[in-house]
DNA sequence: CGGACAAGCTGA
DNA sequence: CAGCTTGTCCGG
């Protein structure tokens, strides 16, 4: 041991003489830099730094953050001598497993740097040991059968109504060994984790308890990130809400956290276990076998668990003057006892007017711009602002109206029809005062800002199902569980609709979701849309030269739509081979865009 | 990312 | 051709 530290003390001042001296492999913590460089480990952070360690180093004469991503002997190396020392050591980081898992990451969603990975695998502050671990032998009350049964087959889908508790899924698996568990937002992640812990369950919330977490718990639990959180010895993972678009990352590296839990478990041998009211296309094909592992209660007990919802048919209306606002609408708004929220997707302002008599749409004569209704009543061009008298051009009519009604607009609306207080929320609402008012309009941001609420009505749920996106089907069914849950089973969700043959809104009404996932699934086939490809969009400058690197593998299709390259793959593995050979520094890509 | 250095643009 | 902007390269 002496001659050891001799040797050591030595090797100091003529560092590459020692074959005992190590290298580290680091990526260093600053945006823009996707390489690795390497640095000796000085002989007095020989026995702190490991694999995933942060370090500072001196790069380019600067001090910079970094982690360890690889370590090895210094005889290995060719010419060590030129290499600087690591200067400080500053705690531990992700483990070799998670580095690894970020490695797949970063080639799945084509990332070509590993560094916004590795940052999700870190602990937020710095952390030089793991906690001891705290794990007990999990006793805790209640349990799911369904959710017992499920592990015990390797792992799938379960199918959980909205307004059932998903707390007895999690202490079942956390009897199996420790378990993981990803929510779709940091509020229910620390919800349940208070949940858990009052059961006497050890939990460890991360990213906060990131060291116990390391240490060991019997559940791991957090948002999206904890998908790349330390779970030692991990038996099973739990993605609840999975068909929540919060689960993906939106922006690029846009990685999601069901995929990157199911890579997990087939690495580390634990049991992946997707829940939701309403079942992804992915899941349900995926790890669903299509069907084969989804587990859902029986039809009678799900109905039960679901709340009342009512279609209301607009169809009879005439297109043209047609409101939204329904005598069955207006019968809800005008009960007093009764908290009501009202989900519109238009937001602000009505703008687009339209004459009644021709139909005509207002635009401007210059420049063909929309045209808005400007404060004095006039006839104001969007682009260049020039005034017109507010009559029809094609006809001469003055009988203007506006094409769909915005929240604002609709908020005075339906506060005369209600004969009470109504209240316009929006994602970017502040101190909303929940008692304020007893019904609320807003889009979607309602459903998440609005508490005990009794009716949830979709005004326009065409708006919706005829969105211009692939998943518009699988958005309304995860926005109407989601009202479901805020109502909860004795509450009623109202979806006011013209198209009620719609397969989606017959699905709902009957609540017959293998159905419609199994006919969704036929019909992404039949397009192949995901998750029968995998798409991606290209952005950026030399996008002629990616086409041609991208089309010229095989299971690959490219088309430039405007300014961007579409892209097909056969599958994500495809994809992230291809791009790959691309390497183009001013091209960026987008793999698995939500919004196409 | 941020510094270094090179190649292009302007002005009396 | 100094003095400045803009672009590209590189870091261990």
């Amino acid at each position: 041991m002496g001659v050891a530290v001799t040797s050591r003390r030595f090797r100091v001042g003529r560092r590459p003489l020692s074959p005992l001296g190590r290298v580290a492999r680091i990526v260093p913590d600053v945006t823009g830099i996707d390489k690795t460089f390497d640095y000796l480990v000085p002989d007095e952070m020989d026995s702190v730094v490991e694999l995933g360690s942060r370090v500072r180093v001196s790069l380019h004469g600067r001090r910079v953050g970094g982690w360890v991503v690889e370590l090895m002997d210094t005889s290995d190396e060719v010419s060590s001598d030129v290499l600087k020392p690591i200067v400080k050591s500053s705690g531990i980081g992700p483990s070799g497993d998670l580095i690894d898992l970020a490695r797949w990451a970063s080639w799945r969603w084509c990332a070509g740097r590993l560094r916004p990975f590795l940052v999700v695998a870190s602990p937020p502050v710095v952390v030089h040991r793991s906690a001891t671990p705290r794990r007990t032998s999990v006793r805790a009350e209640p349990t799911s059968p369904a959710t017992t049964t499920l592990i015990a087959d390797g792992g799938g889908v379960l199918r959980l109504p909205p307004t059932v508790d998903q707390l007895p899924s999690i202490l079942s698996a956390a009897r199996v060994g420790p378990t993981l568990v990803v929510c779709p937002s940091v509020d229910m992640a620390r919800v349940l984790s208070h949940r858990i812990r009052r059961t006497g369950v050890t939990v460890a919330l991360v990213p906060e308890d990131w060291a116990q977490a390391r240490g060991g718990a019997d559940v791991v639990i957090g948002a999206r990130g904890a998908a790349f959180a330390p779970c030692p010895d991990m038996a099973v993972a739990l993605v609840l809400d999975e068909n929540d678009e919060s689960l993906q990352e939106e922006r690029s590296p846009t990685w999601h956290a069901r995929d990157v839990v199911i890579e997990r478990c087939g690495r580390a041998g634990a049991v992946p276990i997707l829940v939701s009211a309403v079942p992804s296309v992915q899941a349900w094909v995926g790890l669903g076998r299509r069907g084969d592992a989804v587990t859902s209660p029986d039809v009678e007990r799900e109905r039960r668990a679901w709340p009342r919802i009512e279609v209301i048919d607009r169809s009879d209306q005439e297109p043209w003057k047609r409101s939204l606002l329904s005598s069955e609408l207006i019968e809800v708004l005008r009960d007093d006892a009764t908290r009501v929220a009202c989900v519109i997707n238009t937001k602000g302002m009505a703008r687009l007017l339209a004459c009644r008599a021709c139909r005509a749409v207002a635009r401007c004569s210059s420049c063909d711009g929309a045209l808005v209704e400007s404060t004095e009543g006039s006839l104001e061009c969007s682009r260049c602002s020039s005034l017109r008298p507010r009559v029809c051009a094609a006809c001469g009519s003055s009988d203007l109206a506006r094409v769909k009604p915005g929240t604002t607009r609709l908020r005075d609306e339906l506060e005369r029809a209600a004969l009470r207080k109504v209240v316009e929320v929006t994602a970017s609402t502040v101190d909303l005062d929940d008692a304020a008012a007893d019904v609320f309009i807003g889009t979607e941001a309602v459903l998440h800002r609005v508490r005990r609420v009794d009716v949830v009505v979709f005004l326009d749920l065409d708006a919706e199902l005829l969105a211009p996106r692939f998943r518009a089907r699988e958005q309304v069914w995860t926005l109407v569980a989601r009202a479901a849950r805020l109502v909860g089973a004795a509450g009623r969700v109202l979806l006011q609709t013209t198209l009620v043959e719609h397969d989606t809104v017959k699905a709902l009404g009957t609540l017959d979701l293998d159905t419609a996932v199994a006919a969704e699934w036929e019909r992404r086939e039949a397009l192949s849309l995901p998750p029968a490809s995998t798409l991606a969009i290209v952005e950026g400058e030399d996008l002629d030269d990616c086409r041609t690197r991208l089309a010229s593998n095989e299971g690959i299709d490219v088309s430039l739509v405007d300014d961007h390259l579409l892209v097909r793959a056969r599958d994500a593995a495809t994809l992230a081979d291809a791009w790959s050979g691309v390497r183009s520094r001013s091209a960026r890509i987008v793999v698995d865009p939500s919004r196409i």
